[in-house]
DNA sequence: CGATCTTACGGGATTCGTAAACATA
DNA sequence: TATGTTTACGAATCCCGTAAGATCG
């Protein structure tokens, strides 16, 4: 048994059912009348049925017709409510995003973009993971994420990275210190001087260790929270490296920051997501934002502004 | 926004979401693979929004298809429950009819007729007003009976009335009575013996009086159930007239009945619907049946069988 | 006889299937 | 290279609108 069943055909019986004319409702239906007419017998041919009691002075739906009233408008709403619903996720009025990425990009780089791309799509909801690398790939295999920015390059059957943007490291030292001034610090400068320590599990750490090889710094302490840091630097009790954009933690007259072009002393950030599905439509938004806002890119976005 | 929206289209979805290959999914469409590709293209399209991710080698619902799989398939089911419901109605799988008739028809005639009735359409609820003219009108005037048999003429704007059978009227006395045998009789001599009388809400009185005017017939006492005057006859307290039709109360052999052909001795049975709405598919079946079946008609019913 | 539904019919759009081109693993 | 999707294209079908016909009040 072949139905086919068009929502044109449901719109036009509710229309007949309601109008009670051919006329009438061929117009609300935008068709010349014989073409209605055809629609309607279409209907009511495919269900093998008639639908409505039709002599040329009246028209009123017959029992059956009447039974499927309430029906065909409920099949109807849901259809167009499923539909709207689509419509909804491809304009971006409606949809969720899960982006997991590292608390530096979270905390100092992410408020200004998501800022723009809320403003954009105010309907979208978004959830943020601010983790470290690790737990940030593991939520993206999960699928608990849909994007991940992360130091760590994960190039497997589930996951393709591409290369999102480089960071840089920074010496941060109290105001006035030696450091402070001159030329450029080396590694061996910077080995003169207490040094306070992010924790191993963070990424920071491996990189310092590859790039002052085979010096070994000063460790004065090891910390897990940059602000640690940043409070033990300002007490003059020794300096560190930061990747840059980690930098708006030392915002502070009582510090000093200076760039570092030390061989090796960069790191690259990766964007992450999964092989095997595609994007929605809200995380292909903010993937494009994403990228459009990348730190060292040449568009200002808020988050520039609000940084400096 | 000019959506239409086709079960093809949500068939041939839900196919290609199942089988994740448009070759497949249109085998099982049975349609060409570039017709069916254009069908989902054009769903995409009308929806304007891609469903599909497809590599030529990997065939996967987007998030977004992905999210209106669910409501594809609860549509269709949706779609398809209400036209086989239809379709139920249409073949006289289901259904509803509700009769209204005189208690002679309903308890002599009828049960043969929905006996034969029920056994061809054991899906359709079948409801009996067994009632008086009066109250079969009504009932048929307030939309709670399809059809009513009933003794009445009422051609108004709204009911409309045709002739279903005529129902002549029989002499019941006992057994060996002097009215038994001998040449038919006459009003003058029925009217020689006492008379048991149906009461006056019955419309068999008035026909009784017409028929034997300027007599009068030695009323011996009025009763309401025809049961009565069948015992009162039978203890030989008097005689009586009835309906053909209600003979079946007299089949006993204490009791003698014979037909009386008195000018005038006769009423019509009305067969009467409304004017205003159509028979529903099972209350035309059940019309048909009626009529084929009908008192005096040629074909031979199973209540004709089970009357004799 | 007038309003309204149905039928008839020519033109245009849609959709089909076959065949060739194209893309990925 | 082989499998599977898209594009190209001619043919059949479907659908629409105009015009004529039928029917009921």
């Amino acid at each position: 048994m072949q139905k086919n069943l068009s929502a044109r055909q449901l719109r036009a019986f509710l229309a007949l059912a309601d109008t009670r004319s051919f006329t009438r409702a061929a117009a609300a239906c935008h068709l010349s009348q014989p073409a209605f007419s055809a629609l309607i017998r279409g209907l009511e041919d495919g269900i093998g049925l008639r639908l409505f009691d039709r002599s040329t002075r009246h028209v009123a739906p017959t029992p059956e017709g009447e039974a499927f009233i309430e029906a065909a408008r409920q099949l109807l709403t849901q259809a167009e409510s499923a539909l709207d619903a689509l419509q909804d996720l491809a304009a971006l009025r409606r949809g969720r995003v899960a982006l997991a990425l590292l608390p530096s990009l979270a905390a100092g780089w992410l408020p200004g973009v998501l800022a723009d791309f809320r403003q954009a799509h105010p309907g979208i909801e978004i959830e943020v993971f601010d983790q470290l690398s690790e737990p940030c790939i593991s939520l993206l295999r999960s699928g608990r994420a849909d994007i991940a920015l992360a130091a760590t390059r994960v190039d497997s059957d589930e996951l393709r990275a591409e290369p999102f943007c480089r960071d840089d490291f920074h010496l941060v030292c109290p105001t006035g210190h030696p450091l402070a001034e001159g030329p450029p610090p080396k590694p061996k400068d910077v080995a003169a001087w207490p040094f306070v320590h992010l924790s191993r599990t963070s990424s920071v750490r491996q990189y310092l260790d590859a790039a002052t090889l085979p010096l070994r710094l000063h460790t004065l302490m090891e910390v897990d929270q940059l602000a640690t840091v940043k409070g033990m630097v300002k007490a003059g009790l020794g300096v560190s490296i930061v990747p840059t954009l980690t930098l708006f933690h030392f915002d502070d007259p009582a510090l000093h920051t200076r760039p570092l072009r030390w061989r090796g002393l960069t790191r690259q950030i990766w964007l992450l997501r999964r092989r095997d599905r595609g994007l929605s439509q809200a995380a292909q938004a903010l993937h494009t934002r994403l990228l459009a806002a990348r730190p060292g890119s040449t568009t200002t976005s808020r988050s520039a502004a609000v940084g400096h």
